[in-house]
RNA sequence: GUGGGUGUAGCUCAGUUGGCAGAGCACUUGGUUGUGGCCCAAGUGGUCGUGGGUUCAAGUCCCAUCACUCACCCCA
């Protein structure tokens, strides 16, 4: 049997009702905040990554799903989903229409990874991106948004890590005392980190190896060095989210992984999610669009792990199965050429009808009907055809009326509209 | 890329010292001529992950391999 790619998975029916649920729940959540969709391609030149994202980054030295093209070009499938929408907001000069455009997209991204709970190689993310602004205000909302989408998913026990990573002014100047403080104790640090702490020094300070941490726990602190504008704009950002009752921590480690974040960077981390505790994370790029070639326009954005948050929701995809409303069975030849037509008629009406084909005897048409949790079943045998009727059966209330076949769509339609009305 | 754990029915899992391949659930049929859930009975269903080795005999022991899984690393 041919099975599928390691590291990818299918997402099979009966959670796709959940995922359904989830996604439709971010989208209204982005729509109603002024945020509108695009959908960038899952493939693009690979330096597109390479440029965005960093050469030195682990994603692009040994993670990306590259390989050439028929006609030799390099293409990669995504490992996440700023660097295209970058790419089109400058490629369709969006900037032209309105600097200013708040986008988000659903969709899959490749990472070539060794699979483990809550990583695979195909996963999902729900992304975010604000262009044009670079109001502290912006930060804030998104991180707001971010946790209102949790809240509204029912998730409970997530914790808001920011930090702000500084900006071209100010960053250079922590850099070197990071330099100068971790040459000091080069041999407390691990192999990793021994060789970071020149090239990449602030990755070292999210090193999550003991020594390291112990090393680094009187390490000077970026939010010391930041410069005036920065430290305005992330004192701002504290205050919103205060003012919306948004829980943080201000984490000085944290420091992300791709090299094109400054000023406000945050992570949301939950603890049921065991080592990959990560269920989004993101923060500003100013600089990274002109980087890719556009107008100097700010940037931010943030991405959520769909497949994590899916496993911390305490949400149930059973809640969301859409059993059938109306089970039919007809009995024999004719009853079936009577009511194939009129079934047809009820699902395009926007009734979720089974006609069932399996043949069973009504035993077992009604076995069935009750596993799909049917709300109801018509009956059409001998009986009925003879007297020109149907049975129409309520499987909670087990109580059964007859309908006239002459206008048997209408009425049932009538019947199951009354009862389901009241809930609106 | 590196380590640990696990692979037996559709699912969850037993399987003793190496000695006939098992249970529960699910499914099918019947008990009930055309009425579901509960109950009872019978039945279907197996490349014991795969390949090799040891042995009179391997689900069980050995080697290899693949998959899944957890962790390191890194991140969503």
């Amino acid at each position: 049997m041919i099975q599928l790619i390691r590291g990818f998975k299918d997402i099979l029916p009966t959670e796709a009702a959940l995922w359904q649920h989830i996604e439709t729940t971010a989208r209204g959540l982005f729509e109603d905040f002024g945020f509108s969709e695009i959908r960038p391609p899952v493939m693009e030149r690979t330096e597109l990554f390479k440029r965005s994202i960093g050469e030195e980054t682990d994603i692009v030295e040994k993670e990306m799903y590259t390989f050439p093209d028929r006609d030799g070009d390099l293409i990669t499938l995504r490992p996440e989903a700023t660097a295209s929408i970058v790419r089109a907001y400058i490629q369709h000069k969006l900037y032209a229409v309105d600097p200013v455009q708040k986008l988000f997209t659903i969709g899959p991204m490749f990472r070539r990874e060794r699979p483990q709970k809550g990583r695979y190689r195909q996963f999902y993310q729900i992304n975010a991106e604000v262009f044009g602004l670079d109001s502290p205000w912006i930060d804030a909302q998104l991180i707001f948004l971010a946790s209102v989408l949790f809240q509204r998913l029912a998730v409970r026990d997530v914790a808001v890590h920011v930090n702000s990573l500084g900006c071209p002014a100010c960053r250079p100047v922590f850099r070197e005392n990071l330099i100068a403080y971790l040459s000091g104790r080069q041999e407390h640090l691990c192999e990793n980190c021994r060789r970071r702490s020149t090239r990449n020094p602030l990755r070292v300070l999210d090193c999550k190896v003991p020594a390291c941490r112990e090393a680094v726990a009187d390490a000077p602190a970026i939010t010391d060095y930041l410069c005036g504008e920065c430290r305005v704009h992330f004192e701002t950002v504290q205050t919103a989210l205060g003012d919306q009752q948004v829980a943080f921590k201000i984490d000085k480690r944290l420091v992300r992984g791709l090299d094109y974040y400054n000023r406000t960077t945050f992570e949301i981390l939950a603890g049921a999610l065991g080592a990959q505790n990560a269920v989004a994370g993101g923060g500003r790029y100013n600089g990274l669009v002109e980087m890719l070639g556009g107008p100097p326009q700010p940037g931010i954005g943030f991405a959520v792990g769909f497949d994590r948050l899916v496993e911390i929701t305490p949400l149930k995809a059973a809640d969301f199965q859409k059993p059938p409303v109306l089970f039919v069975a007809a009995l024999g030849d004719q009853a079936m050429a009577k009511a194939y037509p009129w079934t047809a008629e009820l699902s395009l009406c926007g009734i979720r009808t089974e006609l069932d084909l399996t043949g069973k005897n009504l035993k077992g048409l009604m076995k069935r009907a009750d596993r799909l949790g049917a709300t109801y079943v018509i009956i059409l045998g001998e009986n009925e055809l003879a007297a020109g009727k149907a049975m129409l059966r309520d499987m909670t209330t087990k109580a059964q009326q007859e309908i006239e076949l002459s206008n048997v769509v209408t009425a049932i339609q009538e019947i199951i509209k009354a009862k389901s009305a009241p809930r609106e």
